[in-house]
DNA sequence: GGGTTCGATACCGCGTTGTCATCAGCGTGC
DNA sequence: GCACGCTGATGACAACGCGGTATCGAACCC
C-alpha cells in the first residue's frame, strides 16, 4: 500500500471525479486511473464503483477513505512533531550539576533556557563530579555542570564561570569580629572539606591552597557534598572555603567573609560528550553563553 | 514521507544495524543507507546518530519509530478490514420487505444470512412496493423483497417464492361453518384490500381475481398495508385474500381457510439495482437460493 | 443519432530504486 | 603500531515504475 496511492485515492474519493482529482493533484488523468486500479489490485478490493458515469465509493472504499485520512493526518502531525524535536524546540535534555552550582549563575541559565524553549523537558539532577563523569559518558545525562571540569578523551568542556573562593563561617564564630582574616591565621581551625570521595576532589583543591599558605589544616572534617558541608558549618563544626556565588543565598547560621591570601578561585564548566550532536545541547550552550555575557556586562 | 522508507526506517531502528536491517528487508545495504539518508533529508531531521560504530536513534528518531510502527499497524489493520468488507464478510446490507413477507420464508433467509455472515450489519425495514421501488432506485436500500416484483429498467428481479392465496376471516365469522367456500359466494362480503395507494397494487390483483370469478365486491375497505388489513379482519370488518404463508403465524381473532375458485397465487421476489455489484448482495441472493432449495426438498 | 464527457488503455521517456564494486572511518588484535 | 575486519557511505549502472501524450470506448444528452 504505497502512500502516494493513498493520497491519490483520497483525492478521487473526495472529488468523485478522476479528472478533477487529477488536476487537484497536478497530474494527468491517465496515471491517476492507473494508480487507483493498481491500489485496488494490490489490496484485492474494489474501492470505486465505476458502473455509472457518476462514480461512487464502495463500502470498502468509504472505510479506506476514513482510515487513509486518519493515517495521512497522523503522518503530517508526526512530521511536524519530529521536526520540532530535530530543531531542539521540543523533546528533553538531561542536565546534572554539582551542589555548589545550585546558587549563582546556573539557575539563571536554566530559567533562560526554559523561557526560550518552554516545550523542552529539562531533567535536572544533582551529582558530584565523579557521578557526573560516569553518567555523561554512559549517556545517562547530556550536560554535566562540574567544578572545575571533567577531563576525558570522550568529553568536551566549556568554561561557564570563574569565581573567587570565600570563607564560610558559623554566624556565631568569633572570627567574625576581625576586620581582615588571613588564611594562614586559620591553621588551627577545623576545615570542613568535600566531597569525601572519590579523591582527588574539590577538597584537595582547598588543601593545596592551604599548603600554598604554608600549612595543613590540623583538623579536617570530610562531608560527601556541598550541602552537607555548609550544614556542618552552620552548626559550628568548622569553617569552609566555598565558591563566592553560594553567598548569594542567605542561609541561617552561616556568614561569609572574604579572606586574605592565596585565592586561585574555582571554575564552573559545562561538560558533554564530543559525539553528542543533539540540538538541545547546542541550544543550551548558546543560552549559557548569552546569560554569561549579559551577566558580565552588568 | 514515502511508506517504503518508513518500513526501512523501522527495520534499521529496530536492528540498530544497517546490514542486518537490509538482510531482514531482503535488499542490499547500500540502497538502505540511501533511503534512510533520503528520509532524513525529506523530513529535514536527523533520525540516526552515526557518530559511533554502534548507531543510535536520535530523539526525533525514537519518536518517529513509535509513530511509524503505529501507522504501519493501522494500515495493516485497515487492509484486513477492507478486504473483509470487499469479500462481503463485514460491512452492512440494507433490505426492505413488504409486510406480508414478515412470516414464511423471509425470516429463514435472514436467519441463514446472519449465521453465515455474522459481522454484516443487516438493516431491515418494512415498505410497500412503491416505497421499495423508489428506495432501491435511489440506492437507499440494496435489496427489495416485493410482491410480486418491481419492474424497472434499472432493476433486476429474482423470484423467491410462488404461493397460493388463502382466505382470512374473523374467527367469529359464520362462514367458518361451511365445509367449502366458493369465492363467488362471497360477493356480498366486505373485502379488505391493501395497499390503498399507489395503484395498481396488490388490491387490484385481488379485484382482478374476483372479476375472473364474475363479480366485483360490493363492499370494499382499503387499508394502507398488510398489518392494518389483517387487523381489520380480526375485528370483523371484513374478509381478505392473503398469501398462504402468513397463516403460519397464529393471530388472535383471525382464521384462515382455503377457497374454491380462481387462485393464481402471489409471488415474492428479490429486487435490486442492475449496477449494484456489492458482494453482500450476491451473498444474500445465494443464501436465499440455498434456503429456497432446501425448503422445497422438505 | 451525433457530439460531449469521462475513465481506460497504449506507448514512450525519465526518474527512482535496486545491484555490485569500492571507499572511508573506526575498533581491535597480534 | 600496523594491518585487518567491520560497518556505513559513495559511485556506476541496469531495471522497473511513474507520469506524460495520444487515443479508445462507453455512457449520457440534446
Amino acid at each position: 500500500m504505497d502512500l502516494r496511492r493513498l493520497v491519490y485515492f483520497v483525492a478521487v474519493a473526495e472529488e468523485l471525479h478522476f479528472g478533477r482529482a487529477a488536476s487537484r493533484l497536478a497530474i494527468a488523468q491517465p496515471p491517476l486511473s492507473r494508480q487507483i486500479a493498481q491500489l485496488e489490485s494490490d489490496l484485492g478490493v474494489m474501492l470505486i464503483d465505476r458502473s455509472r458515469s457518476q462514480i461512487r465509493l464502495t463500502q470498502a472504499g468509504s472505510v479506506l477513505l476514513e482510515r487513509a485520512r486518519d493515517v495521512l493526518e497522523r503522518l503530517d502531525r508526526t512530521h511536524r512533531e519530529i521536526k520540532r524535536i530535530g530543531e531542539g524546540f521540543s523533546g528533553h535534555l538531561r542536565v546534572a550539576f554539582v551542589g555548589s552550582a545550585t546558587y549563582g549563575v546556573l539557575p539563571n541559565v536554566i530559567k533562560a533556557f526554559r523561557s526560550a524553549y518552554p516545550d523542552v523537558e529539562l531533567a535536572l539532577s544533582a551529582m558530584n563530579n565523579a557521578e557526573q563523569k560516569r553518567a555523561v559518558i554512559q549517556r545517562e545525562i547530556d550536560i554535566a555542570v562540574a567544578r572545575p571540569s571533567l577531563e576525558d578523551e570522550e568529553l568536551k568542556s566549556e568554561p561557564l564561570l570563574q569565581e573567587p573562593l570565600i570563607l564560610a563561617l558559623s554566624d556565631t564564630s568569633p572570627l567574625l569580629e576581625r576586620q581582615v582574616t588571613r588564611l594562614a591565621a586559620l591553621k588551627a581551625e577545623t576545615f570542613v572539606l568535600y566531597p569525601r570521595k572519590p579523591r582527588p576532589s574539590f577538597a584537595d583543591h582547598i588543601l593545596s591552597i592551604c599548603l600554598e599558605e604554608g600549612f595543613i589544616p590540623k583538623s579536617q572534617v570530610l562531608a560527601q557534598d556541598y550541602q552537607t558541608a555548609i550544614s556542618l558549618v552552620s552548626v559550628g563544626v568548622g569553617i569552609a572555603l566555598v565558591p563566592k556565588s553560594v553567598s548569594q543565598a542567605e542561609r541561617p547560621g552561616v556568614a561569609y567573609r572574604a579572606y586574605e591570601g592565596h585565592n586561585p578561585g574555582t571554575a564552573l564548566s559545562l561538560n558533554y560528550r564530543r559525539d553528542n550532536r543533539m540540538p538541545h545541547l547546542f541550544n543550551f550552550l548558546k543560552i549559557a553563553q548569552d546569560v554569561m555575557r549579559r551577566q558580565r556586562k552588568q
